[in-house]
DNA sequence: CGTCATATATCGGCAACCGAGCTATTGTCG
DNA sequence: CGACAATAGCTCGGTTGCCGATATATGACG
């Protein structure tokens, strides 16, 4: 799962929201660093709908253009929850793997040990 | 950045390896749950290497076959840990929006409060 | 001799995302 | 009155990254 599709249902968890407010409320989730275009969105919301990982909540008529509101799914929680798992999982291994990066390392020259070193 | 590219810098943060070594390592480090490609595995590390996120540390001949040894950067060291402080901040978020979902509440209904409730 | 593991690489196709554009109303600023 | 931003929805073409199949080659196992 990607991030946009990721941010979506976490922004669905709280509340139902309609389009624009997902836009909204992801860019409130992310600090600004994600905003929805309309074709991500659109096409996202129709896909998601599809595999049943969210539902139409409810549909609201305000000053003549429509407002359809999604809801997350039972299974679209769990799956966000499984996707929340696997993410803490990437990055505790990955900051494991970086903490073991070969650095430089200042004290491993051919003049280390002259002058008597550390423990002279 | 998707999970597959995730994971490849990710092996090679620990140490330089080549190809099928990544492969094996992303195997492991993600308990078996992602299988590289070989197009996803080559054409990622064809783009990591143009954007100078990894480099060619060596190459090996073993056995008349080519051995190429890809090692993380510094640029892409700092990627990296970037990209797991989006991971954690994306987790935390959505699973605090998880914890403020509308559920089933069952003693909300019209009989709650009959029979004295849960201060008789 | 066939198959599996090791090892590298290419190609076509697909799914998800991006960016631009379109429609429409309300409210603000000049 | 016109321009623009915000609210609100939607479509379409293009790019990117990933997948799956395929090709090549060696050594080991049965």
């Amino acid at each position: 799962m990607q991030e946009p599709t990721f941010l979506i249902l976490t922004a669905l968890a709280a509340q139902p929201l309609h389009g624009y407010g997902i836009v909204q409320s992801v860019i409130d989730l992310s600090a600004g660093e994600v905003k929805l275009r309309p074709g991500t969105l659109y096409g996202a919301l129709d896909r998601l709908a599809d595999q049943g990982l969210i539902d139409v909540d409810r549909e609201e008529a305000v000053e003549g253009r429509l407002r359809r509101y999604y809801r997350l799914s039972d299974d679209g929680a769990a799956i966000l929850a499984t996707e929340v798992d696997r993410l803490r999982k990437r990055a505790e291994t990955a900051a494991t793997q970086l903490r073991q990066r070969p650095g430089v390392v200042p004290g491993l020259s051919r003049l280390a040990g002259l002058h008597s070193g550390l423990n002279g």
